[in-house]
DNA sequence: GGCTTGTTTATTGTTGACAGTTTAGGGGCG
DNA sequence: CGCCCCTAAACTGTCAACAATAAACAAGCC
């Protein structure tokens, strides 16, 4: 078979491999992060083509991509679907980003460097005066940031792609108890804990303090959502 | 946006989902992890097509939901590559699998079923015995059932199909060192720790068992293709 | 000779059309 | 009134043709 292709090269990678289909995906994955796009709903290929004004092909494909990611469903001769996760997927997926979000202490606390544990820490104080003031939109783009900062100070990029894979698919269970001010006292000494394990470079405490927040956020997620889904 | 489509139902998902575009996505696939697509390789899309009878447009679709999966490149204008995974992102690859197998070391230590012990312990006799008789096949095809079988245990089908899009990635690092038994030797030895602490039901023993595991085939795979990459 | 430039060819990017399937609606019948 | 079947509309699945881009090659210039 690759014989019909011996010439050479890989390529250059622009890094930014930007082309119609991918510029679909992106857009796409933007109109279900931001809930535009109800869990549930049904795309229409036509639709989606017109509105970004091309043909059915690139649609077809973006699609393809984000079925991949686990962000739609594929459903042959019926199309595609916004995916709808189950409160027991949510829960297996809350697993798994605990396992690798815990790996991602253990090996920020293996590499982190000097100049970053006063970020992380000042992210953390920063998180308690948005608790004060009652800032729950504050608190939750605080908390982006500090998991990035944590998960950046892994060095390892295959890592951070994961999570933010994993991440994506919990989008409809996010954000959901940001007018919860118990929880959110809670999180963050959770938070301190984690950041303290890192600067003391003590990789099997960080290991569990990142694995004891994400499974108390999958709990508090349990909470809100409990009975209510299956 | 959503009112185009007020109706309702996501689906059933018959799980098998097979359409065009899927079975080539799975038969392209499989090309590429038995090697016989070399890595990269540019895929032409007239010839993928032709081979299989059918048109481009399934073959496109199948392509862009495998560079979502990381095993193909693509590059605008240019066509899409067999992904050629550089040793230092197999490297990084490796560390998330590591976080994602001790994890599920972790759960199977906790959920692991009294039947299912016995299995484990078995699958690392026979191995044992396979190294006896120098059978690196063998020992290869036990291995991975022995993986699958702990995964298994962990009752969370997300977790295996993150760890198995992990294993894919690295197919080109996978089952080169076959022909070393004194690696063969240490890496059960490993696996003997791993069952054993989760037939203790000792989840950290068990998380650090796998982890280590890993972490050692790394090594091992670093000792291989060391200098020859970058 | 080596480098640049113009031309040809191969391959990807995109589109519109057609076939097959599912869904929705409207009688007809129990 | 409710159920079933039948028909029509809508949508997905697939394909083949056309446009655009990039690689390969050849000729000309320094």
């Amino acid at each position: 078979m690759s014989e019909l292709q011996p010439r050479a090269a890989p390529a250059p990678l622009p890094l930014a491999a930007r082309s119609l289909p991918m510029v679909l995906r992106t857009e796409i994955e933007k109109l279900i992060l931001r809930g535009e796009l109800p869990t549930g709903e049904r795309l229409n290929e036509n639709f989606l083509a017109e509105r970004f004004k091309v043909s059915r092909g690139p649609v077809r494909e973006a699609f393809r991509a984000l079925v991949e990611a686990g962000l739609l469903e594929f459903v042959p001769n019926r199309g595609v679907f916004v995916r709808q996760i189950s409160l027991a997927e949510a829960i297996a997926t809350y697993e798994v980003r605990a396992g690798v979000f815990a790996h991602a202490g253990r090996l920020a606390a293996a590499r982190v460097q000097d100049g970053e544990i006063h970020r992380l820490r000042s992210f953390v104080e920063h998180m308690d005066e948005c608790i004060s003031r009652k800032d729950g939109a504050g608190y939750y783009a605080l908390n982006l940031q500090l998991h990035d900062q944590i998960l950046f100070a892994t060095r390892n990029s295959r890592l951070i792609t994961t999570y933010m894979g994993l991440i994506k698919e919990l989008h409809r269970f996010r954000a959901k108890n940001i007018d919860r001010p118990e929880h959110l006292r809670v999180s963050n000494a959770e938070h301190a804990e984690m950041v303290e394990a890192i600067a003391a470079r003590d990789e099997l405490r960080a290991y569990e303090a990142h694995y004891r927040h994400v499974m108390n956020a999958k709990g508090r997620v349990l909470e809100v959502f409990g009975k209510r889904d299956a």
